[in-house]
RNA sequence: GCGCCCAUAGUUCAAUGGAUAGAAUAGUGGCCUCCGAAGCCAUAGAUACAGGUUCGACUCCUGUUGGGCGCACCA
C-alpha cells in the first residue's frame, strides 16, 4: 500500500481480500470494494457486495453480510461496521485515524493523489483556432476544458504535451492572398490584425462568388503557396505570426500555455506517404474521382482521404498527425478536445488508424455546442461574440464588485483582483457542468459571481488566509506542525472526510475527462468549510482545540488552492 | 432517410446501477456587540411519456414525444 493511500483504497483492498477468504471466492466479476456513502448516517464507505453475491452464493444478502461481519477482523482505522437495508455493509472510520490521515497529507505535495502517470506521456490536443479568424466564445470550451485536462494529467504525474493544432492550411489561403494584396487596410491591420484578416477574407470570399476570374486568381495563388513560392510563403507566415500573437494575448489572460503550436501544415509532407500506406493496405479506393476509405462494414459512411482535385483533407492530415506524434513522442494516449459535431470524423479516422496498424490510444473528448438563445453562432448572422470581449466584460463586472466591496484597496490591486475573479468566473461556469451538455450562452450565466461560482470559492480561500494570518499575529510562537488535529465536533469530522476525498475527485475528473467532478468537489469542500467557519470558533477556542482547527483551515486552504489551480482558476489571499 | 447526443424544482446545473434525487438562483423567515455577510441557518419546490431488465433504475434496453448535431470532396 502506498504511503498516502486513501481510505477508499485501503478499505477496498481489505473488503476484497476478506470477502474472498470468507466465502472462498477466487475469480469473480463482482466488485468487492467500497464506495463513498451519500449520507453520514450510513457511515463513510459502503460495500455492496452482499447483494451482488446473493445469486452466486445462493444465500440471502443480509445473511452474507452477517457472515462477513462475524468472520472478518476489522482494520484499525475502522471504528464501527454496520449492516443496513437489504444488505449494505457500512463502515465508520475512526476519528483518530481520520485526523491522522489529514495531518499526513500535509507532507504530500500531491495531497494524497497517486502519481499514476509516472513514466507515461499524454498528448492533449485542444483549443485549435483557425489562423486569420478571431477567437470567439465558441472557442472557450475547448480551451478551458482542454487546459483543465492538461493540468490534471500533469498533476497525476503524466508527461503532458499540450499541442495547439492550429487550422493553418487549406483552400481559404488562396482567397486570403489575393484579398490581402487588394484590400488590406494597414491601419486596421496594425490596430486589430486578426480582425482585419477576417474582414479581408470575408470580402474576398464574397467577391469570389460573383467573379470567376477572382476565383481563378485565388486558386493559382493557392497552388503557388503549396508549391513553396517564396513570396506567398512569406505572406502566409505573416498571417500565422499575427494570429498566434493575438491568440497568445488571450491565452495569457486565460493562463493557458501550450508546449507546441503545430498547425496542420506541419504534417503536409507526410500526406502523400499516408495515401500510399492506405492504398498499400488496400484500404483506399477510387470513387467519383476521389479517393475514399469504405467504412460500411464498420457501420460508418465513407471517408474521403483525397479529393477529386488531388487535394488532401482533414482525415488524411489527422492520420498523418497521429503517425508523426507516435514517432516523436510515443504517447500512451492522445486526447482530442473538440465540439460534438466532430464525433463522426473522429470515429472514422480512429478506425482507419487502427486498420493501418498504428498502435495509438486515441480519445475524443467532445463537448456540447455553445449557442445563443435564439440561434447558433455564425459569422454570416453577425452574432458572434469575440472571446476578448467576453473577457473584457468579465473583468469589468468583477472590477465593479471589487470597488464596491473594497473601496480603499489600491487601484492596481483592485484590477489584479478583478482579473482573477472575472476570468475565474468564466472558467468556472464552463468547468462546473458536464462538458457534454449543450450550452446556451447568456451573459448572466457566463459571468455568474454568486452562489455556486468561482468567487464563492475564492472568497472562502481568502477568508481562510485571513484567519490564518490573524492566528500567526496572535500566536507567533506556536509551531503548528507540532500540534495535532483532534476531531470532536461533527462539522470537523465532515470537513476532514471531505479533505480526505480530494484524490478521488482528481482521479474522477481526469479519468472521465470531466473537470466538473473536481469543481463539484471544491464547491462542496468550500460549503463544508463555510459551515465550519460559521459554527465553531477558531481563534477564541481554547489552546489545543484552536491549533487543531487552524490546522484544518490550513489543509482546506491548500486543497482549495490546489484544486482551483487544476481548473486554471487563480486565488488571492485578500479579496 | 440513416446515425450521434440531450430531456431532472419556476430558472440554471449535480447525482461510478445503490439507501431519503443534491446545489445555486428566484420566493418566504431568521443571523453582523463575536475569527471577513461575496457568508451562515431554516423553509417550500423536480426525474418528458409508455413499457422492460434488475434485489435495487435519473442512470441500462425498447418504443413515443420534443430539442440539438452530423452524414463525398469545409476543417
Amino acid at each position: 500500500m502506498r504511503e498516502f493511500a486513501t481510505f477508499e483504497e485501503r478499505l477496498s483492498v481489505w473488503t476484497t481480500d476478506a470477502m474472498k477468504s470468507v466465502f472462498g471466492l477466487e475469480d469473480t466479476d463482482v466488485h468487492l470494494g467500497v464506495t463513498p456513502t451519500n449520507n453520514d448516517k450510513f457511515g463513510d464507505y459502503q460495500c455492496n457486495a452482499a447483494m451482488m453475491l446473493a445469486k452466486p452464493l445462493k444465500k440471502a444478502p443480509r445473511q452474507i453480510a452477517q457472515e462477513f461481519v462475524d468472520a472478518a477482523e476489522l482494520p484499525d482505522f475502522v471504528e464501527k461496521i454496520d449492516i443496513a437495508g437489504p444488505g449494505f455493509i457500512n463502515f465508520f472510520l475512526s476519528n483518530a485515524a481520520l485526523a491522522e490521515h489529514v495531518e499526513s497529507l500535509e507532507r504530500d505535495p500531491h495531497l494524497g493523489a497517486e502519481q499514476v502517470g509516472q513514466g507515461k506521456t499524454v498528448i492533449v490536443d485542444y483549443s485549435s483556432p483557425n489562423v486569420a479568424k478571431p477567437m470567439h466564445i465558441g472557442h472557450i470550451r475547448s480551451t478551458v476544458i482542454g487546459n483543465a485536462i492538461d493540468r490534471l494529467y500533469r498533476f497525476l504525474g503524466y508527461n503532458v504535451v499540450a499541442d495547439n493544432h492550429l487550422g493553418d492550411w487549406g483552400t481559404q489561403f488562396g482567397l486570403m492572398m489575393v484579398g490581402f494584396r487588394n484590400f488590406v487596410n494597414e491601419e486596421a491591420l496594425a490596430e486589430a490584425p486578426v480582425e482585419e484578416l477576417e474582414r479581408i477574407y470575408v470580402e474576398s470570399y464574397n467577391k469570389s462568388k460573383e467573379d470567376a476570374s477572382w476565383r481563378e486568381l485565388a486558386k493559382s495563388e493557392l497552388v503557388k503557396l503549396q508549391q513553396g513560392d517564396a513570396e506567398n510563403r512569406a505572406l502566409w507566415e505573416k498571417f500565422i505570426e499575427l494570429s498566434i500573437e493575438e491568440f497568445n494575448t488571450i491565452y495569457d489572460r486565460l493562463g493557458v500555455k501550450f508546449d507546441l503550436y503545430r498547425g496542420e501544415s506541419f504534417y503536409n509532407d507526410r500526406l502523400p506517404k499516408m495515401i500510399e500506406a492506405l492504398e498499400g493496405r488496400g484500404l483506399a479506393k477510387e470513387s467519383d474521382g476521389a479517393l475514399i476509405v469504405d467504412l460500411e462494414e464498420d457501420g460508418m459512411p465513407i471517408c474521403i482521404v483525397r479529393k477529386s482535385d488531388g487535394g488532401y483533407n482533414y482525415a488524411t492530415t489527422d492520420l498523418a498527425t497521429v503517425e508523426a506524434r507516435m514517432e516523436e513522442f510515443d504517447p500512451d494516449r492522445i486526447i482530442y478536445v473538440t465540439d460534438e459535431r466532430q464525433q463522426l470524423h473522429f470515429k472514422q479516422f480512429f478506425k482507419i488508424s487502427e486498420k493501418l496498424g498504428m498502435d495509438a490510444n486515441l480519445v475524443h473528448v467532445w463537448f456540447g455546442l455553445m449557442r445563443l438563445p435564439e440561434a447558433t453562432f455564425s459569422t454570416r448572422e453577425g452574432n458572434v461574440i469575440k472571446l476578448a470581449a467576453l473577457l473584457d466584460e468579465a473583468e469589468a463586472r468583477a472590477l465593479e464588485m471589487v470597488k464596491a466591496s473594497s473601496p480603499d484597496m489600491p487601484e492596481a490591486q483592485q484590477k489584479d483582483l478583478a482579473m482573477a475573479i472575472g476570468i475565474g468566473a468564466i472558467k468556472y461556469t464552463d468547468l462546473s457542468q458536464n462538458p457534454q451538455s449543450l450550452v446556451t450562452f447568456t451573459w448572466e450565466k457566463a459571468l455568474n459571481m454568486e452562489g455556486n461560482s468561482a468567487p464563492y470559492l475564492q472568497y472562502a480561500y481568502a477568508r481562510i488566509s485571513s484567519v490564518y494570518d490573524k492566528y500567526h499575529a496572535q500566536f507567533p510562537k506556536t509551531e503548528l506542525s507540532g500540534c495535532s488535529i483532534n476531531i470532536e465536533h461533527e462539522i470537523e469530522r465532515r470537513l476532514a472526510i471531505k479533505l480526505s476525498r480530494f484524490p478521488a475527485a482528481i482521479r474522477g475528473a481526469a479519468e472521465n475527462y470531466r473537470p466538473n467532478i473536481l469543481a463539484d468537489y471544491l464547491y462542496e469542500l468550500a460549503q463544508t468549510y463555510s459551515s465550519f467557519y460559521q459554527n465553531v470558533p477558531f481563534l477564541k477556542a481554547e489552546e489545543g482545540v484552536r491549533e487543531s482547527r487552524i490546522r484544518l483551515c490550513r489543509s482546506t486552504a491548500a486543497t482549495l488552492k490546489q484544486g482551483l489551480d487544476l481548473l486554471g482558476i487563480e486565488t488571492r489571499e485578500r479579496i
